[in-house]
DNA sequence: AAATGTGAAGAGGTTCACAGCG
DNA sequence: CGCTGTGAACCTCTTCACATTT
């Protein structure tokens, strides 16, 4: 019914969802696409907000707006965020650390499960009640947890093995943060859905648009 | 010269730059539009590869493929990764120190001068030779060091209330990992430029991708 | 009257096909 | 002959205008 590319970007209808529970947590029962956008920083217009949530099933009444909590238990749904998620974070540096502590505080369905190192001084550390494993521990580790989601924080030259390991042991979705290409073949399974995040190429828009001009002030997600 | 929406997105200069410096280190001297969608993991195609070099100014040769030294240059300066950029760092907690740590390391170019807090617990610290600052100091700080960027990765409530300040401060571009959107005024200089990290907004991608099929394999910066 | 829902127009970015050089 | 450079077709996403509903 709601296939991957059916015309919304994912990451505005996560924007939207964030803006709907501080909404709701202001005490509004009811919101506007105009009064969203506003939320949202006119970042997307009100017709494009329109649009997104018309694409999700009508959901508003004319001539009133949008009752808050359904649509935003709609987002959440085709958001995922209503599934529990087991996660695995492979490299417990700082930003494995960070990552940890910031995702399982933030979204209370994401479960970090699993933590891997390669560091003696890390491993056997307890965060939250998690152990953090030797990652060649990951086969026994993973097997009795089975996490979907796995987190690669670890340098990038490491990052590459790392990957192939998660998608051997049946993780389905990997969050990559070594700035680094993945190589994951295309398997005999479903496929492993990649998404990398790379912060320094997120600063480079930055000093891309400082140093060609000042131009658009946009906001983006 | 080169305009902020000239037709080519930035992520992927970066992620071009990324592999040329890579296939250099591998010691090749030149390299295929073909041979670089291949260290791309085959996510954008050769075709988008050349018309976006192209937009920079014809820089490869027919038959041969690209240079890659000069070609490296000319992203890093489309990139602004030639110029020294002074970061500030609002928010010192595991996020705000891994930050830090990633990116320094990363982008030599890229320095953090400046770190600020407002817990006594790690304010009067010192990083890599850089003192933890109470956030009230701020002005006195960062107009000695002048930074043109400044990183949020302090709680969703005070993000906005330090974003209002580090713009009164002269910062011309924010990197905003709070989860929030941030509303700054159109002030009566050159605007600020503003880039949003929602590391559960990337994490919520993955979620819905595993939610609704795993159709597409596609990697994404 | 006020705000949603939606077809049509528009803009932007990607792919194709092939011309142009080395 | 190989690979780049590029106009044109193509397609996706955004914006507009307005019909529609409460």
């Amino acid at each position: 019914m709601i296939e991957p590319g059916f015309g919304v970007s994912i990451p505005r209808l996560y924007a939207y969802h964030r803006a709907l529970r501080q909404a709701e947590a202001a005490g509004e029962a009811t919101i506007t696409s105009h009064d969203l956008a506003a939320l949202l920083g006119h970042t997307v217009a009100p017709t494009q907000i329109r649009k997104d949530l018309c694409a999700l099933g009508a959901l508003g009444r004319r001539g009133h707006g949008y009752t808050i909590a359904p649509l935003a238990a709609q987002l959440a749904w085709v958001l995922g965020l209503e599934n529990d998620w087991r996660i695995a974070i492979v490299g417990f540096g700082s930003l494995g650390h960070a990552f940890a502590t910031f995702i399982s505080a933030r979204e209370k369905r994401f479960h970090v499960v699993a933590v891997f190192d390669t560091s003696r001084n890390v491993i056997g550390q307890v965060w939250q009640g998690v152990p953090v494993h030797d990652i060649a521990d990951a086969p026994r580790v993973l097997r009795s947890c089975g996490c979907e989601i796995g987190v690669i924080a670890v340098p990038a030259e490491a990052a590459q093995e790392v990957a192939e390991r998660l998608a051997a042991l049946d993780v389905r979705a990997i969050l990559n943060f070594a700035p680094t290409t993945l190589h994951l073949p295309a398997s005999e399974r479903a496929p492993v859905i990649v998404r990398n995040i790379d912060l320094a190429g997120e600063l480079s828009i930055l000093t891309h648009r400082l140093t060609v001009g000042t131009l658009p002030a946009a906001e983006e997600a």
